[in-house]
DNA sequence: TTCTTCTGAGTACAGTGTTCGCATGGCTTG
DNA sequence: CAAGCCATGCGAACACTGTACTCAGAAGAA
């Protein structure tokens, strides 16, 4: 007989079986699989626990790769920066094309992963994250090729970078209380007509704004706002940049 | 002996005194405390309970005036966009001057609030809030003064409030994860330099912008970035402006 | 072999938001 | 003035949460 394990235990019975064959856990896996808990069920419905049971843990066993919830949230975020491919190829692209790619991929992936909205003011910009220093450095590297200065492209990035998340975080958040809900987006608008129009009795600018919007598909509506604000911001880089060179 | 009160009750010890002098719990004062208990001690410490007992009441009897926490927190979000004041005169300045002013005070009372930056992804934009309401309206009217088109004029409200509320809840989260470690932004930021400067090690650049910023003030430096992005996107507004004039 | 070092997990604790039912008193009726 | 309704406060309870502590077992080193 090949096997002679070493039987200091009574019983076999009690005894446990073989170590999991499962490979172990792993911080890689443990933050792939919170991604997908988060995609699939947002934010409220992060638990440790469920987590752990995903993986088919114990709770406590992910605190063996993670030193907490929070730093778990950092590693994730950072992880979904990971997304965002950047163009491979170094042929000097214009800046403004580059950079509005780079808005939209960011937008897109937000809003994607709906939940950041709920974590980004916690984490503020992931600060060491190496996802999004890469991010980070490139698109300096842009600005810079570009003409700007090199504190002037860090502002630079750092004005587009507040305005993409500034205005997708709030998408996002209006994207998830619609998921909650579990209407559709035109659904909730012609529900949302009267008290909306209760509500800006008072004030017709916004009555007629409202009013305006009303046959508009939201989803377009939205898009166009986001590209309105971009385009301008890129104008106002665009006058910097030519008044100092 | 004018107190009569009726005596169904078996002994006078086990009927409660009388009624709780204090004038009852309304929804403004709930309001109002939960601010206090938020700005003092942070977002983790606002619980329904501790809030109760701040308030001499127990903690189930919140729900009397308000639905749940969430709305609460939306109440409470609506009650800090109220204390921007607005300019009561109707004396029509310069759109790009009261805007400067707005976004200033609007950064302002984030960072006063730095707890806001963690509701703001799940409140987005506290929808039908009256403060906010009369906010966007004031806005929409300087950008319509201008010569902007409604819906323009519209983009371009929420275009600054994107990134004020970007740019600000960035800075909030990260002078909340300085409060909460005690530290100054100086002793940090000398702290973190060697991680940084490891982390930032095949970024250059990123290098380089670490190292300019060594000397410098961080609140400065913030305040700098800060209106360095209001500046450009003021700018692109303006050659919109110029443009459909 | 023996010893150390690492990993998973069970238990427990102090808290959380929220529901339910009950008691109480003030206000509105008769 | 009396009776009843109803808004309000509250204690108990429930189903969860994050995580500290402890221990069992396996893997690798000596």
């Amino acid at each position: 007989m090949p096997i002679d394990q070493q039987q200091t235990i009574p019983s076999v019975w009690t005894r446990p079986r073989g170590r999991r064959e499962q490979p172990a856990l792993s911080r890689e896996q443990i933050v792939a699989e919170a991604v997908q808990l988060l995609d699939s069920e947002g934010i409220d419905a992060l638990s440790m626990r469920k987590l752990g049971t995903r993986l088919g843990a114990g709770a406590t066993s992910l605190y063996r790769h993670v030193a907490n919830k929070d730093e778990l949230i950092e590693l994730v975020v950072d992880e979904v920066y990971g997304e965002l491919d950047e163009p491979d190829t170094d042929k000097p692209a214009h800046w403004r094309d580059a950079t509005t790619l780079r808005a939209h991929n960011l937008r897109a992936m937000i809003l994607k992963h709906p939940w950041i909205a709920s974590v980004l003011g916690e984490v503020g910009v992931a600060y060491l994250g190496p996802n999004l220093m890469r991010l980070s450095d490139r698109m300096i590297a842009t600005f810079e090729a570009a003409g700007f200065p090199l504190d002037e492209s860090d502002h630079a990035v750092r004005t587009v970078f507040a305005y993409v998340t500034g205005m997708t975080t709030s998408e996002a958040a209006w994207l998830t209380m619609l998921a909650r809900s579990g209407q559709t987006e035109q659904d909730w608008v012609e529900r949302l007509w009267p008290a909306a129009e209760e509500a800006a009795q008072s004030y017709p600018r916004l009555q007629k704004g409202y009013a305006d919007k009303r046959g508009k598909d939201p989803r377009t509506s939205r898009d166009e706002n986001f590209v309105y604000g971009l385009e301008r911001i890129l104008d106002g880089l665009e006058v910097r940049l030519s008044k100092t060179a």
